[in-house]
DNA sequence: GTAATAACCTATAAAATCAGTAGGGTTTTA
DNA sequence: TAAAACCCTACTGATTTTATAGGTTATTAC
């Protein structure tokens, strides 16, 4: 499951596609309007720009804004981001990948399974953007 | 991602699906074989009890071993029983629903993209059993 | 140039979950 | 009746999650 910070940052970007191209958004306007705890918005809009998705502004008529347009950015990308990895063992994540201990890669039958979940998986959420998040 | 307990699950069930069909299997043997904490595996093989996809002998002779057939085992029941919900959003998920505050479940866009990525790697994990877990 | 605005940074903390451990109790079989 | 093996309840330490607090820096308008 995603976890909440996700499910804030999900809605964040949200806004901010809907407001791409625009004057950039104050936090406290997305914390308003989307309900999310203000402090803890801050810091999930600065991940979100550490990753370069967006840009910020300081000063009156700041705020935060998406660096490119939302079409480019797909979900996968944000799990990634504020969630972490979305493949479900380390073994066979491609953006955090582990060893597993005690198991060996190539015969390991519970792995062969779970690259294919993660195949499925991913081919959905590389695929949609927040274009197609925030289509009504 | 699962969390150890599940990971430790499957190689126990994958463990008992080499073993269907004949003598039940000790705790320890599997412990030991899979290199699991004993205490932690007791656990764990109960809640799979409990979901009915075990059943236990006491007593020497005694152990676990598969209630069905590891073919009638999909990857998708072990992963709810031990790890929980396989959606990445409450408010999309078959068996551990829960209603987002917040949220019109209609237009909700995140909700519909989270439905295609949870149709997509269901249909992986309902598909898959134990049997093609244990496939070298 | 200074006051207001709004992002930025660091530290802290309560709550929940995870990953086990401890220590007995109960049932079955020989 | 004793050994074998599962069963049950409680506890604990570590980590992650979900925030909050409070000050710092950069930008803009006057």
């Amino acid at each position: 499951m995603l976890s909440k910070k996700t499910q804030y940052a999900f809605r964040a970007l949200a806004h901010l596609a809907e407001n791409y191209g625009k004057e950039p958004v104050k936090i406290s306007n997305i914390s308003i309007q989307q309900k999310i705890p203000l402090k803890f918005l801050e810091h999930i809009l600065n991940d979100l720009k550490k990753a370069d998705l967006l840009e910020s502004k300081k000063g009156k008529g700041g705020g935060y804004a998406l660096k490119i347009s939302p079409s480019k950015i797909n979900l996968a990308t944000v799990i990634r981001v504020i969630n972490g990895p979305i493949a479900l063992l380390p073994c066979v994540s491609l953006n955090f990948y582990e060893k597993c201990r005690d198991c060996n890669e190539e015969s390991c039958g519970m792995r062969k399974m779970m690259l294919i979940a993660r195949d499925a998986t991913l081919k959905v959420l590389e695929k949609k953007t927040l274009t197609d998040m925030i289509q009504e």
